[in-house]
DNA sequence: TATACCAGTATGGTATCCCAATCGGGGGCT
DNA sequence: AGCCCCCGATTGGGATACCATACTGGTATA
């Protein structure tokens, strides 16, 4: 394991929510605390822009805002690129693929971190999207999930929505393996848009808390 | 009009042809080109990474080869997004903007110049996606047109071929004003269906001659 | 003649400067 | 007291010098 690069160190910074939605970043400010020059720095922030993590305003740069909106925005988009992926994987997809990606969903599920159990969820839909053999639908649904990253945080993960998640994975693994497109793309709206309200629920009823804990929240109405 | 930025500049340069495809860059080669320092070329080559139109191999900097198998992946990625992008406007444009839309089918076509006739397109088909309501959308085309811009000026454009175009669009453009998703949705895939099959098959046939004037065209077996 | 080695050159990566613009705060004037 | 102006600090944008690396071409030696 060679060591993160400077981008891959920031990159992780945000998602971790160590740097804050919404907060000021400056490119000296960062020299100190990642031990790097302005010019690296600043080839990081522009990639993490394009990634859509950070911004520039007029004052400079900023750590993308989390923001209802665009949130709900995100997930719609996401799942127009997920169920062509499952659709795409039906048709195509080697059945030897398919039980591999299968094998993902029932996988190890005793005492996982917070951050495997995120890892695993985004690595089962990015596999899955890799067997519909288009490298730029996985590439749009590795920039999605980029994005919809951090709000993860934030949603309470209860045994109980373990459970469902695994059971919503394997039921879409089963139409997989079936080649039952209708049914694979019933599986994986119906999983996402669970997921989708119950995400969109959670994070604006916590807006306030998290509000003062200095993740701002915007728009929503 | 303000004058266009270096990033602009270098991009017009790719998507012009101008810069050949796979052709090598050095940042030092460009400063006297373009009149600007490493610095801003940099940060141009950067964001024209994240666009797809130049690469980073181990030597340095190339302009993204035409890739065969590549184009074929992204129209296919392409069809994908238009086909989500009509039936979320069926459900939710404005009948308004459902008909300022069509006005741009209809619009101008009197004696264009090849660069107006590929910008009507894509201009047609990106303010389309903007019915969708969804900016994710929107972006995502927008980048996939621009990576299949290049291939535009190898096309042969004929007095016929615009016209079915035409025809096309204001077969669409009925759908979508009659608010018929799956009418939309089958005339759009008719429509990007047969430009793609005409467009791999004229670089298919043009190969060798590309090639010759310093075009060079990978994959596609 | 063929091969090995070495120097020159070109590359991107990095570290610093300088610059113009902008935002805030403090002091002075009214 | 209140308002205005000016100066200083901070910002990103740009220019440039330096670095390590890798390729290239030529030369000298076996």
């Amino acid at each position: 394991m060679t060591e993160p690069t400077l981008h891959e160190r920031l990159r992780q910074a945000i998602l971790s929510l160590d740097l804050a939605p919404g907060q000021r970043l400056s490119e000296r400010g960062l020299e100190p605390e990642f031990g790097a020059s302005r010019t690296p720095i600043r080839a990081a922030l522009m990639r993490l822009e394009s990634e859509g993590l950070v911004r520039r305003d007029a004052k400079g740069w900023i750590v993308t805002p989390l923001d209802l909106d665009e949130i709900a925005t995100i997930s719609e988009f996401r799942e127009v690129l997920e169920v062509a992926g499952v659709r795409l994987s039906c048709e195509r997809a080697s059945s030897a693929d398919l039980e591999a990606a299968a094998e993902l969903a029932r996988a190890p599920r005793p005492r996982e971190t917070p951050e495997e159990s995120i890892g695993m969820g985004t690595s089962f839909h990015l596999e899955l999207a890799k067997l519909s053999g288009n490298l730029f639908l996985v590439t749009a649904l590795d920039g999605v999930l980029t994005r919809l990253y951090r709000t993860r945080w934030l949603e309470v993960t209860t045994p109980e929505s373990r459970a469902r998640t695994h059971v919503e994975h394997e039921k879409l693994a089963r139409a997989l393996i079936a080649r039952d497109a209708d049914a694979a793309e019933l599986a994986i709206l119906e999983h996402l848009r669970g997921g989708r309200a119950r995400l969109l629920e959670s994070l604006a009823g916590e807006r306030q808390r998290l509000r003062a804990s200095g993740v701002s929240i915007e728009g929503g109405m």
